[in-house]
DNA sequence: CATTTCGGATTTTGATCAAGTTTTCTGCCG
DNA sequence: CGGCAGAAAACTTGATCAAAATCCGAAATG
């Protein structure tokens, strides 16, 4: 009887499905993927309880996630952070995603449908927009989102895992980086990569991925090196 | 008050140092990357808090960074379990590891001390007596360290991070594969390795790390097509 | 006399446990 | 075959205990 209302988990008040570590866990992995968490600034688990308004248990194993995932870590005394980065771990993190980039770029070039592209497209305006509009979050947000679904396109998920996970260590800083030049004159490369996804060319997709992160990864060391020189 | 029974820290046990969840983590880990935890075997985190004699909030800490690390899976309903090799991710493996295990023994060749390479070699010495002996799991621990030790010497942090969590996708099977065809004729370029540091060849290193990796994970790959071929 | 350093007390934080609540699976009965 | 009831597991909260850090004052030294 009543076959509509099956699984009536739609309406207003069951947002209680997803779990709340799991609640916190993305809220969190978000302010750090997108800088809203300075990059040395201390946290603490009761403080971000406290901050989140929820349990400490739940921001626990938000944190033991985050901390696995190289996102944060532990500083040492009671603290966590979200790491700074260094002029060798820029190196390191260029070096894997010249690899990983390139060959998802290449998969998902071999895979993409038309409607993939139109999704893809859309995010490419969503952050044109935010460019012109000098919506420092959205294109942040707009960017990542591009290239995580190209990842997903390219249907190799453990690679796709390892490259989703450098994010978290270069994001916080890709923040400070666009707003301190400002999101005009950026660079992008995702017209021609699109450009080559539709007529099929997996190997330009390749290329046009490794340009657009090697641009993006070589103004954050350029950032880290005149940090540095100010000493 | 009470004054005489001030700290028993004496226990037979309880080396409290490193807090709980942190032993179980460690626990589990090695359990999981040494095989003998099976692939596809159904947890639960109650299941384990009693196996492990602790507490169920440790538990649940130490199952989210291993879930975070790819090490378990959630598996739809309410257990996790150690993930099943496809052979699509076999070639995902191979691919990440080509680059990461010949970029890491380049440079770990580059900055190799003499008392590296006498650790080095004592790894690879106990490696060969647990191959003569049969002895299946002190092999799998001495091939783990002898890399271990290697991604270690490469202070490349990241880029060993990531080498150090693939291990614990193909561990397991790892496992299966040694149990079957015994811990003889088992290819070792160990020895290529070692000259090659020895003399600073780091070119030939590299070389060495990629074929010795190679060889080890097309064994997963024919072990994983017999599987598949028996239906 | 000012400054620094050392030791102890206070306070904050983390770790673990036990209980209550909610969700989900399973087996049974219509 | 579908829904209902019981049970088991997970999730969350609050409390308790332990350890670390901070703060403060006194004493010593320049």
């Amino acid at each position: 009887m009543d076959d509509g209302a099956r699984k009536m988990t739609t309406l207003v008040e069951t947002a209680t499905n997803p779990p709340a570590h799991e609640v916190i866990y993305r809220k969190l992995r978000d302010q750090i993927l997108f800088g809203e968490i300075a990059p040395g600034q201390a946290l603490t688990i009761q403080g971000l309880a406290d901050r989140l308004n929820a349990g400490m248990t739940p921001v626990r194993e938000a944190i033991r996630r985050l901390t696995a995932e190289g996102a944060l870590v532990f500083q040492g005394n009671r603290r966590v952070c979200v790491p700074q980065l260094s002029a060798a771990n820029i190196s390191e993190i260029i070096y894997a995603r010249q690899w990983l980039e390139s060959h998802l770029g290449l998969r998902a070039t071999e895979r993409v449908t038309p409607s993939d592209l139109a999704h893809l497209t859309a995010i490419d305006t969503a952050l044109d927009r935010a460019i012109v509009a000098g919506d420092l979050r959205s294109y942040l947000e707009n960017n990542y989102l591009f290239h995580a679904k190209l990842y997903d396109l390219a249907d190799a998920p453990i690679l796709a895992e390892m490259a989703e996970r450098l994010w978290l260590r270069f994001g916080p800083s890709l923040r400070v980086v666009i707003g301190r030049i400002g999101t005009q004159n950026l660079p992008d490369k995702h017209k021609d990569m699109l450009n080559c996804m539709r007529t099929g060319d997996s190997e330009g997709a390749a290329r046009a991925m490794r340009e657009d992160m090697l641009q993006g990864m070589e103004q954050i060391r350029e950032m880290l090196n005149l940090e540095s020189a100010a000493h």
